[in-house]
DNA sequence: CAGCATCCCTCTCGATACTG
DNA sequence: CAGTATCGAGAGGGATGCTG
């Protein structure tokens, strides 16, 4: 099934809601504040938690835990615990994880293609 | 020039984080809840408020309000006034904004294909 | 019709301190 | 090293009422 979140005897504009709510719910992953910055860090390799904890600064370590979190809730990170002393925990992108970096790279690039642009059309609005 | 924001002197750590601050940016802009509701709604024509108050319900006045400011404000609607009575306002995206349409609708893509995946992973997590 | 003004509440996020 | 616990400020956003 293509789309399986759908359900016989929706209409048109059920599906529509859904899929709305469907692209809001993703936003809201990659929206907050930190998501998107530590999904780039690990693009290349796995890292620790304070390794990433440098790399996005100045992310306080209450927002890296928290967000790591939610990226392993949504099945876009792993988490793996050696049992060793010191403690050591690497975090990586699932496959999962890896095609959204793709799409937030292009989304990345829209940004920069237009950044200025949209400060121009800002300076130029505040300016009314 | 291709990326006019960075600046002569910058390292590249600099310059990772004003990519970082850039898409934060973009992010925060379509990131809200409403903003892509509306790009969407604006995908094939123009369009006046109160219609595009019933096809993006729930929102309510003052949010379709806000965010149509936010839109406009960075360049991506144009806000059309014909001055009649009844007052009548046109909105339409503007190249910029139809640039942005497409890759909202790659991401929109991305959710759909990783939707129900991600339901999954969220009940497995929460299960522990 | 197309808004703006006001009130209020939730939820995110940062600061700080503490732990196995 | 890799976190958790607690507190508080601030922004985002909903409900309602009013206006040119």
């Amino acid at each position: 099934m293509a789309h399986p979140i759908t359900r016989a005897g929706d209409t048109s504009a059920d599906r529509r809601e859904q899929a709305r709510d469907l692209i809001r719910d993703v936003l809201e992953r990659i929206g907050d504040k930190w998501s998107v910055v530590v999904i780039c860090q690990l693009s290349d390799t796995t890292r620790r938690f304070n390794e990433l904890r440098r790399m996005s600064a100045p992310i306080t370590q209450r927002m890296l835990s928290t967000t790591l979190r939610g990226l392993e809730r949504d099945g876009l990170v792993t988490r793996t615990v050696h049992d060793t002393t010191p403690p050591r925990v690497d975090y990586a992108l699932t496959p999962r994880g890896l095609s959204l970096l793709k799409v937030v790279r292009d989304l990345a690039g829209w940004a920069e293609d237009n950044a200025s642009g949209i400060l121009e059309s800002r300076t130029a609005f505040d300016a009314r």
